[in-house]
DNA sequence: ATTAATAGCGTACAAGTGTACGCTCAAAAT
DNA sequence: ATTTTGAGCGTACACTTGTACGCTATTAAT
């Protein structure tokens, strides 16, 4: 009988608390690798020692968030890609999907954002490891719109992503008055890659195909 | 008489042993944050209390050790702009220099790496101003040498940092036979930003002059 | 109806932390 | 020659941390 909760839903329940909790309490101001069991414990409201029934360590949450951010951030993908529809510019609805991601979801970001270059080689490779989600698909569809060799297409959409999420960092730290123009600057760079890489890569094929 | 040691010399020199003893504990597995005031006293061969007498805080040797982190920076810019005396290619030089100088002197550009996204606003301010002599410098340089408005040059600029040093990010974690690839595709990826950059200004430019 | 499993708690402890207080003793100032 | 200064030390204290151990109470299995 299940009317009351199952044993393992409850289990999964507080789970989520600690997931939670520990996402809670990162901000401006914290980084995980400054947050202590305890801490999280208590926001989550249980007893220090019942976190190690869910986690073995303080390392397994971690990770745990990184792939939950990383997911949340493949989903907003999903949706900038939706938004374009029909509609113009590739570049302009993605970085402003982003940006506006970003500024509404600051605590997920954070967390990419410091332990890509964080004290945990486990860390910075599971983030490492969500952004080349990102820069494999934007390469895909380079490739697949521009014709590029997937090579070329690749080393183009990994200065993308970064110069995004370098946006992204700026805006974390920024009044709403400057997203603006920091979203332009974003796009403006992008603009001048894709340019860039047009001219060299497009006239290299011409010359081939002489 | 100062034939021995000055009282105020005794003193710099303790206070060196401190910043030394910090720069030495930051490591692939070190952050500055994680560093424990007992821990840099101890590595300095000083009672922890003695720390007092030259800093306020750990946030105050924090800041001091940014600043020399960037002047050690700004020193490699200077070698960059020598090495290119009467040879070819800005981007190569540049690009090359800077790999090779994060690869021999990682500590330095682990804390600056790590602090620009960290937790301390401070810092955070600290580390992004030191950037902003690197992307003035580059946008003096792209003014001078390709007559675009310092605005537009600034923005270029500042991609090209950004790449450039997340380059270096990922140089630090690499093993020495990546590093060649590794500096190739930023070296690519600035290309890409300066010829796009070219035919976007260049050709404004041309409109306007006519 | 018994028994086994287990989520969660309370207590406890060793280790590490920041820093307050007061001392020493050599250099500098008088 | 005497006094003042201040760099550095030792002790001490209150606090936080991770986690080991054993207990309870409830669910699942028998």
């Amino acid at each position: 009988m299940n009317m009351k909760a199952n044993r393992a839903q409850q289990k999964e329940k507080t789970r989520r608390m600690i997931i939670d909790a520990a996402f809670s309490l990162l901000g401006q101001e914290r980084s995980y690798s400054s947050l202590s069991l305890r801490e999280v414990a208590r926001q989550a409201g249980i007893a220090p020692n019942s976190f190690y029934r869910h986690f073995e360590d303080m390392e397994e949450l971690g990770l745990t968030l990184v792939d939950e951010g990383g997911a949340a951030m493949r989903q907003l993908m999903r949706k900038a890609r939706q938004r374009m529809r029909g509609q113009g510019s590739v570049i302009r609805v993605s970085v402003e999907t982003f940006m506006e991601y970003i500024y509404h979801n600051p605590h997920v970001f954070h967390l990419l954002l410091r332990e890509r270059s964080g004290t945990s080689l486990a860390y910075r490779k599971a983030v490492s490891r969500e952004l080349q989600y990102f820069i494999m698909e934007l390469a895909d569809f380079i490739q697949f719109n521009q014709g590029y060799p997937i090579a070329d297409a690749k080393v183009q959409a990994e200065a993308m992503v970064i110069l995004v999420f370098n946006a992204g960092a700026e805006a974390l730290d920024c009044k709403p008055a400057e997203l603006r123009p920091l979203t332009e600057k974003a796009i403006t760079q992008l603009r001048y890659l894709a340019k860039g890489a047009d001219v060299f890569l497009k006239r290299h094929r011409a010359e081939i195909s002489r």
